[in-house]
DNA sequence: ATATAACTGGATATCTTTGTCCAGTTATCG
DNA sequence: CGATAACTGGACAAAGATATCCAGTTATAT
């Protein structure tokens, strides 16, 4: 129901929050969030676009958050790329129910709310900072090179690797 | 976020709840739900193929429901043209995980949780059977034949119009 | 300055979803 | 039985999402 832009989004945004502090190159982030490079840098282009992250050409560039992972919700990433579009009027277009919605579709705007309220209410900082041994985007079934190491065991700290 | 195909669906299940008794035309359920009807047909073949609906061709006939409003939920009629895929694994293939997910995907799964239970909870009755005076499809802004004005205004009873 | 790292943006390809068309089949009515 | 109503299924077209390619621009290091 996510589309897969919004899936490489995220995947993106975690990593840039957990490498927090150095830029990450297109480059390294397709190749440990598993995007193709080339649509990655689509989807960075609308991340950069909304205002969420940074890019820098040129030798030692890259892209970085603009925001603290604590002032940004998986909300804000989600309608960067695919925004959730709330039911705000009849489908069918009977202009004078006005905003009021048949059961039907308030049920489906419900549902939207709910999602909505769930992303809102969760931060990049939340997801990095879980307590779950399971790390965002680290194998643990394979040997990762150093710097995905380190990225997938370090949890005290907003780790800034290399 | 929900397909058109699922809300083309839900609008004819609608429908069809509210005409139980009668079978109903495509030329019918398409002129009242706003479906296109050569895509309503696909629709309703898929309906039919998951058991929800039934087909009779020949003279008076039309697509009627196989079980009472009462028995068939929301979440019955996605699963049947567009199911909600719940995240039952990682999406990057970090295989030794098993079934456990990262936060970030808990996250995701999560929200596709909580859709799936409020469209479990709701039946199709439950959605006829509202008290709001917004009746499902019907416009109240235009003067609708006659037919449709019976549909637009019986709520005490699951009507059978005509 | 110049070589190189790295992002930008346009063009194109592929796949899925949505929408359309039409010839064929089945059922009912008279 | 024949005419007609109504669904079936396959083929195809249009649009959007996803993916790829490549020439161009910008910034840095030396």
């Amino acid at each position: 129901m996510f589309s897969t832009t919004t899936e490489y989004a995220l995947r993106s945004m975690v990593l840039l929050a957990m490498r927090r502090g150095a830029p990450q190159t297109a480059q390294q982030i397709a190749t440990e969030t598993k995007v193709p490079i080339d649509y990655l840098f689509k989807v960075l282009q609308s991340l950069s676009r909304a205002g969420l992250v940074q890019a820098q050409r040129g030798k030692n560039g890259g892209f970085s958050l603009l925001d603290d992972p604590t002032d940004i919700s998986i909300y804000d990433v989600v309608q960067a790329v695919d925004p959730i579009k709330r039911i705000a009027k009849c489908p069918l277009g009977l202009k004078a129910h006005g905003v009021r919605l048949c059961s039907l579709h308030r049920k489906l705007d419900d549902a939207l709310r709910h999602v909505e309220e769930t992303f809102s209410s969760t931060s990049l900082a939340d997801l990095i900072d879980d307590a779950s041994p399971i790390r965002p985007l680290c194998a643990g079934d394979v040997v990762p090179p150093t710097k995905i190491k380190l990225l997938c065991t370090a949890r005290d700290s907003h780790a800034k690797p290399i």
